[in-house]
DNA sequence: GCCGTTTTCGGCCCGACTGTTTTCAGTCG
């Protein structure tokens, strides 16, 4: 069992004893136990077997994790979990994920009608019974029909992240066979889209059907859907992502990596393109209507380019005026992950990171960036431990002196305050005024109606000590939907105030996506990606930003962290 | 369940809102 799989177990059990209604401290310890493991760069198995070491030298595992551990690799469970399992089978895990329902709610639920399963629970809510148990009413019944809505609406899709370390993962399997076949990651991966609903990967070359046996005795599948000669589709990991894996010929790779990459839209636009021409695009190439004569089909660029286009960058295959584009030649110059030249968002153990100031600076410079930000949360934030006046002047100090350490870095003290209801900021303005770089946040009260909340934005960029407004819309993919504002009346008058918009490069934000970037942009404003880090594997989140960048059309003079530190620091003075 | 110059017990993480109540339990961040 791998580091992974046990975090993952462990995580699983804390919220079964969440809803048992186990003491909070005691699950946290779990929590935190899941943390660690899942960040532990060598297998717990290996510390396990070695009779020189001790797993409970690692703090925070203690006696009864470490016995836990032991226990998990063994026979695949322990004490706690079996115990768990036996009270709440493992369909109530899914309750949780529906907004506006608690463990304590589920527990009830269970108890008196011995339900938990999503189905049964939204009948529940249907008939009314729900509100015969104490403190509960027609409101959470509707509550929870709407979270349930949300929750189906998104159910077997993925985010980024996950979906992408599972193709490399599988990319990497198939790779170790030296077989010499090319595979490739196409579909809404491919084109960068923030939400997965399967992985496809094209295989080309001498041995696909082996690559295509290979494929299903992958050890995380699950269940093969399809195994045949060209095409093979299963689900993995408990979380059953599908993966297709399609065989191919080498002459028509192209037509079909254009094919599966879609998306669908872009896919019809193009072929509807072809027959004007007297052409016909399909999977396997691009043909000439009257005699049958393929003219392109081994690369895409060759396709694109015999419709008369310049090929067209995957995130921008939408139909969303990129067709057009590429026929007129003004295609922007997309952004690229490697001008990224500093990260503006992120967290340390003074509120809710994980790691110090010094650590992500280091692990920042070692990626090459040439500055960051700390911008830790505020004191309204009481829950990350936000920062108040006093602890953040402090840290403005620590900051200046280790940024002192190196001449090709600098770390600018920065902070991610927290937007009241009333549109003022948590922290006084003689305070923001010795900060280098304030970004302006919403996290509470999101769902004010939309007047109110256009209000408070406006007011917010008033105050002239912010810079960046953080995660724009709130949103939290495939939980949250993006809270409801003029839009358009808030950057156009961001870009009057030479505030910038961030996009957040979390993969459970990318926050802002593809039209709401579209509608940016027009408005002149400029853009910062970070990664809002809370830990240095978050640097690598980066990525993600780029591509939703990349999906909203923006260029490197979008974008103000490609520049240099002196240039950057420019472009905050308001 | 973990930790420890406050060390074998007691602290750890808190404030605000909502909906249900008539004083507060549950949820969220």
């Amino acid at each position: 069992m791998d580091n992974k799989k046990i975090a993952d177990t462990l995580e699983e059990t804390a919220d079964l004893m969440e809803i048992a209604g186990i003491d909070g401290f005691r699950i946290r310890s779990y929590r935190n136990a899941a943390q660690i493991v899942a960040s532990l760069s060598e297998p717990i198995v290996t510390i396990l077997q070695d009779s020189d070491r001790n797993i409970t030298d690692i703090k925070g595992i203690g006696k009864s994790i470490a016995s836990a551990l032991k226990d998990l690799i063994e026979r695949g469970s322990f004490s706690r979990r079996d115990e768990m399992l036996e009270k709440y089978p493992p369909t109530a895990l899914e309750l949780l994920k529906i907004s506006g329902l608690g463990p304590k709610t589920i527990a009830t639920i269970h108890h008196h009608f011995r339900i938990s399963t999503i189905d049964g629970l939204e009948q529940l809510c249907r008939d009314g019974k729900l509100r015969e148990l104490p403190r509960m009413g027609e409101k959470l019944e509707h509550r929870i029909l709407r979270g349930i809505e949300i929750y189906k609406r998104n159910a077997g899709r993925f985010l980024i992240n996950f979906a992408h370390q599972t193709a490399i993962e599988l990319v990497n399997y198939l790779n170790e066979n030296n077989d010499s076949n090319d595979i490739t990651a196409a579909g809404s991966l491919r084109r960068g889209k923030e939400t997965i609903g399967d992985v496809d990967l094209l295989v080309t070359g001498p041995k696909t059907t082996n690559a295509i046996d290979r494929f299903v005795e992958h050890p995380s599948v699950n269940e093969i859907l399809v195994h045949g000669d060209t095409k093979a589709s299963v689900t993995v990991g408990r979380e059953g992502l599908q993966v297709d894996v399609r065989a191919l010929e080498t002459d028509s790779y192209g037509a079909a990596l254009q094919y599966f990459t879609g998306s669908k839209e872009h896919n019809v636009a193009l072929r509807e393109r072809a027959v004007r021409m007297g052409l016909r695009l399909n999977e396997y190439g691009l043909y000439r209507n009257d005699d049958g004569t393929k003219i392109a089909g081994q690369c895409e660029t060759s396709i694109y380019e015999a419709l008369g286009l310049s090929w067209i960058p995957p995130e921008l295959r939408e139909n969303t005026g990129e067709i057009e584009a590429a026929a007129e030649g003004t295609l922007p110059e997309l952004i690229r992950a490697d001008e990224i030249v500093a990260d503006l968002h992120m967290h340390t153990t003074e509120s809710d990171g994980y790691f110090s100031m010094n650590e992500m600076a280091e692990a920042a410079r070692k990626k090459g960036y040439q500055y960051i930000a700390i911008t830790d949360h505020s004191k309204a934030l009481a829950m990350a431990n936000g920062l108040d006046e006093s602890r953040l002047l402090k840290q403005i100090k620590q900051i200046r002196e280790a940024s002192e350490r190196w001449e090709d870095f600098t770390i600018l003290s920065g902070c991610e305050v927290d937007i009241l209801q009333n549109g003022k900021l948590d922290i006084d303005n003689e305070v923001l005024a010795q900060l280098d770089l304030v970004i302006a946040s919403v996290h509470s009260h999101m769902d004010i109606e939309s007047e109110k909340m256009t209000d408070r934005l406006l007011h917010v960029l008033e105050n002239p000590y912010v810079n960046i407004l953080g995660h724009p819309t709130g949103r939290l993919l495939l939980r949250r939907d993006p809270y409801v504002y003029d839009f358009e009346r808030v950057v156009a008058e961001a870009s009057k105030c030479n505030v910038h918009i961030e996009i957040n490069a979390s993969p459970e934000r990318l926050d802002l996506g593809f039209p709401h970037l579209r509608v940016a942009k027009s408005s002149g404003v400029k853009f910062t990606i970070s990664t809002d880090a809370h830990h240095t594997k978050h640097f690598d989140n980066m990525q993600y930003g780029v591509l939703s960048a990349r999906r909203g059309w923006l260029t490197v003079n979008d974008v103000l962290n490609t520049l240099s530190l002196e240039k950057f620091l420019k472009t905050l003075v308001r």
